[in-house]
RNA sequence: CCCCUCGUAGCUUAAUGGAUAAAGCAGGACUCUUCUAAGGUCUUGAUGGGGGUUCGAUUCCCUCCGAGGGGACCA
């Protein structure tokens, strides 16, 4: 149907040509070329007859097959597996094994600088399930970007300043204790929130209180500011301590910088503002109109003179571009921030801050059980420690009991598969999905270390492990011997490896990644159940399906680590 | 009322405008004297409704319905 279409066409374009639609191998074939020859020709702005003829060129020729398909494969990588030749396959096996310390590794970020701004804590409030999401994206998004060579500057903004310290100062002076400050300030600091929150509801004063604080602490109220650095001290150092290796993110790495560093920045960047006529006062506060953006007024102070997360927020987007020279910067925050970024960008083009491409990173929220919002004011989270314990119980447990009855694994090896397992199930329950969609908190879901999950990449990456383990002195071996189709699917699947990154920087997503490393054990787990490697008396063969074991377990760590998960060689 | 996001199988999700819409869970049938059964094999089942653009639409446009988020002194 297609194949006939084309050939109109081309009769339309070029009636005097010669050219046949590719006289395909079987029926699927034609229809395959025919969107090839449009693809390229969109690409090349030439036209779908002259990439076909160029194409039926190299299909009729097979010894030029391989420059054919690389041609191919820079335009349009998914296509070209239809195609795939054994020699050509083989050949590039060989040249993955060989670089495979560096594969998928480059360089386009060509030594730019990336902000990705992630897990932003607020410090008035603990990490609950909800945190999670930024941490886990934006650390993964950040590794992706270095592997493809960008300077990365993994920005922790931390929210330690605003109108709601003032809240909990209120709250502190009113019902809280020093002792308990010092034990558990996590708990202290959430029970502290939540009970003023409580309370609100019949004592509404307490608002104004909290307002109040807050005005002493920009005034730089003295006992004020020494609690608010007492509550962030602490605060940071359980951060640094508990919160962050529990999920395996590595605090050294991290940029620290608080909403709070701004603000002796403020009172300059808002008199300018105003100076100029970009900020102009109304119903007491001074705002930015940004009616021709179509978007509602950005408020810079409220009316009692205090300021906003807005105006910080912009204090720091100056700071980032001068001071960091950033080319660009991800937020990774939540969809409901949406129109404080549009407000923000927005402003940033108009005060002429465009030094760097500014991108709003954004993720659904994780709703509770009830399909509702997981609200921070009823206590109504489930705190992160609860997950991450939870989860490597289960992985403990697995481990402990399942199976290996004779395996010789130590209590601390037992320990820490179960810590690895778990987290990579948490984390990758997370990535594989569309970062949009909102989830929906499942414990069975999360819980579920079988199938499309964390556990299964890391087991599969630990058979192969476990197989390569047990030989010594392997040759690369003759690529020509692989004719599996088990074995084929593998090593097309490894080709794919390179553009599964790119794409995560171009869409700024994972699931991309982790949808094709979850593929890549797929047809490994497959090659693995179908063959048996060490028994072959071809010693040859044996060996080039250690090369390929080899590759596919380079790839499949490396891309675990870029989500941020480990990858163990026994669990 | 306005703005943003989403709507795919019983459930949770996938698919730069391109191949027979892809998986997991749940259900059914198999598979461990064999390199780790957290595995593998087979099986049932889906694009909210209506228009439009296109050779081709889950994807882009319009509209309706439904869900969630946001909309000047919170972040």
């Amino acid at each position: 149907m297609i194949k006939r279409w084309l050939k109109d066409k081309i009769q339309e374009y070029y009636p005097d040509s010669e050219f046949d639609v590719l006289t395909p191998p079987d029926d699927k074939m034609g229809d395959y070329s025919v969107n090839l020859a449009f693809v390229l020709a969109k690409k090349n702005g030439t036209s779908p007859a002259e990439e076909g003829e160029e194409l039926a060129a190299g299909l009729s020729k097979d010894k030029d097959l391989a420059d054919v398909f690389e041609k191919i494969e820079a335009v349009k990588p998914g296509f070209v597996n239809f195609f795939l030749k054994k020699e050509f396959l083989q050949k590039q096996l060989v040249k993955i094994y060989k670089k495979r310390d560096s594969f998928g590794k480059s360089k386009i970020g060509n030594g730019k600088t990336v902000i990705v701004e992630y897990s932003s804590p607020n410090i008035a409030k603990p990490m609950h399930i909800g945190h999670l999401r930024s941490t886990i994206i934006g650390d993964a998004l950040a590794n992706v970007y270095e592997a493809l060579g960008y300077k990365v500057i993994r920005w922790n903004y931390i929210g330690d300043w605003g109108t709601q310290f003032g809240n909990l100062i209120a709250a502190y002076k009113l019902w809280g204790n020093k002792d308990d400050l010092k034990n558990s300030p996590f708990t202290t600091l959430f029970n502290l929130y939540v009970r003023f929150h409580n309370e609100l509801k019949n004592n509404p004063d307490l608002e104004s209180r909290g307002r109040e604080e807050f005005k002493k602490l920009e005034n730089d109220d003295k006992e004020n500011l020494k609690l608010w650095e007492r509550i962030k001290d602490l605060s940071l150092k359980e951060l640094g301590i508990l919160v962050y290796p529990s999920i395996g993110v590595d605090v050294k790495r991290l940029h620290f910088k608080g909403e709070s560093d701004y603000q002796n920045k403020l009172k300059l960047l808002i008199d300018n503002l105003a100076k100029n006529n970009i900020a102009k006062e109304s119903e007491g506060a001074l705002i930015i109109d940004l009616e021709k953006y179509g978007l509602p007024p950005a408020l810079l102070r409220k009316s009692d003179g205090t300021t906003l997360y807005f105006t910080r927020d912009l204090a720091s987007l100056e700071d980032r571009i001068q001071n960091y020279h950033a080319n660009k910067i991800l937020y990774v925050v939540a969809n409901q921030q949406t129109l404080h970024f549009e407000q923000l960008f927005a402003v940033a083009k108009d005060l002429k801050i465009d030094g760097a491409e500014l991108v709003h990173v954004k993720f659904g929220m994780v709703l509770g059980e009830d399909g509702k919002k997981l609200a921070t004011r009823e206590g109504k989270v489930v705190p992160l420690q609860d997950v991450v314990n939870k989860i490597q119980e289960k992985a403990y447990g697995i481990v402990k009991h399942v199976k290996f009855a004779n395996k010789d694994i130590s209590e601390d090896e037992a320990q820490n598969i179960a810590r690895a397992v778990g987290i990579g199930a948490l984390k990758y329950n997370d990535l594989k999905q569309h970062p949009y969609s909102d989830i929906v908190f499942d414990w069975d879901a999360m819980l579920d270390f079988s199938g499309n999950s964390g556990p299964y990449l890391q087991y599969t990456y630990a058979r192969l492990a476990n197989i390569l383990e047990k030989v010594e002195n392997q040759k690369e071996g003759n690529a020509a011997l692989l004719v599996e189709p088990e074995e084929e699917k593998v090593m097309k699947r490894l080709l794919e490896f390179p553009e599964a990154i790119e794409k995560c920087v171009e869409l700024n997503t994972l699931n991309g990644l982790a949808l094709y490393l979850y593929e890549l054990s797929n047809d490994a787990n497959r090659f693995y159940e179908s063959v048996r490697v060490l028994d072959d008396d071809n010693i040859e063969r044996r060996d080039t399906r250690l090369t390929l074991i080899q590759a596919v377990a380079t790839v499949l760590k490396r891309g675990l680590n870029l989500l941020g998960i480990e990858a163990l060689e026994r669990i």
